[in-house]
DNA sequence: CACCAGGACGGGA
DNA sequence: TCCCGTCATGGT
């Protein structure tokens, strides 16, 4: 969770984190601690108490977040098989995929990530929710909710470029903003087709979405970890660390390598990404 | 000023 | 289908 210090959708605070997430149609600030290794406790920190039914939705979003409902020890003996990932165990050893399990989330931060480096890229997506985002106080603290598809109706190509977004970034967000306001495109639909190949071409088919994008979406938000981040720079820029290569790895010696990773690319390219901050 | 960054697209072979 | 030039914009 410390990855990034621009992070602008959650807080680190004391162990533990806070975030403002909209539960049963109303912005609600949480906070999630472990206490014991075995246990994660989500608080409210302000407003009415939750229903049960909004405490399940919650409880559920919290798992998903964090992939909890996952059993990691085909992944760990695989790893540990591996010499590019056994050394990563050791300083990783319980760290899950963090998701995003909001759609529109996840697309525009894929989006806003695409050919930039990271610093500019948590700029941009704090300059979109700051502008187009719910926000409140607590503590002397103000905390931001990403935007809702919704809140980009009447947006205009121009709004966005004003905030550093290539032509290409604005129009596909605003693409991408239209259809799943409308219902055209939902992640259950998504997860629903149950076949990885045809949510990549589902989302290519949008303007702007190529392979690395749907792949980014497949991993962070519909939870396929057979997706794979191939041309990723980042991941190669890790591989080419751990590895130890002077030059980064090739196409073929990257297919090699996810061929080993069966199933577990996108744990693979999670924890890869982690040696590099 | 050059090169890089958690790419996408379109034209041509 | 595959390769390659081009686009685009801040970071370092």
């Amino acid at each position: 969770m410390s990855r990034s210090p621009f992070e602008c959708l959650y807080r680190l605070e004391a162990d533990g984190v806070n975030r403002l997430m909209r539960l049963g149609g109303v912005m609600r600030l949480i906070r999630i601690t472990c206490p014991t290794k075995q246990m994660m406790r989500v608080e409210l920190l302000q407003g009415e108490p939750l229903s049960e039914e909004i405490q399940c939705e919650l409880a559920s979003y919290v798992r998903d977040w964090f992939d909890l409902e996952r059993n990691l020890e085909p992944f760990y003996r695989m790893a540990n098989a591996d010499p590019l990932l056994s050394p990563l165990l050791k300083s990783f050893y319980g760290l899950r995929l963090v998701g995003i399990p909001d759609l529109f989330e996840a697309l525009c931060w894929a989006i806003v990530g695409q050919q930039v480096n990271l610093t500019f890229a948590y700029k941009l997506k704090q300059r979109l929710t700051e502008e187009f985002g719910e926000a409140c106080e607590w503590e002397g603290i103000t905390y931001h909710a990403f935007p809702v598809p919704e809140r980009f109706r009447d947006v205009t190509m121009e709004q966005l470029c004003s905030l550093q977004l290539t032509k290409n970034k604005a129009r596909s967000l605003l693409e991408v903003a239209r259809i799943i306001a409308s219902g055209e495109l939902t992640r259950d639909n998504l997860l629903a087709l149950n076949n990885p190949k045809a949510a990549e071409i589902k989302l290519t088919a949008i303007r702007g979405i190529g392979p690395w994008t749907a792949h980014y979406v497949r991993m962070r938000c519909l939870r396929d970890l057979t997706a794979f981040l191939i041309a990723d720079v980042g991941l190669h820029n890790a591989i080419k660390h751990v590895a130890g290569l002077e030059r980064k790895p090739t196409i073929v010696e990257l297919q090699t390598l996810f061929a080993h990773w069966q199933g577990w690319e996108a744990y693979a390219t999670f924890y890869l990404w982690r040696v590099l901050y």
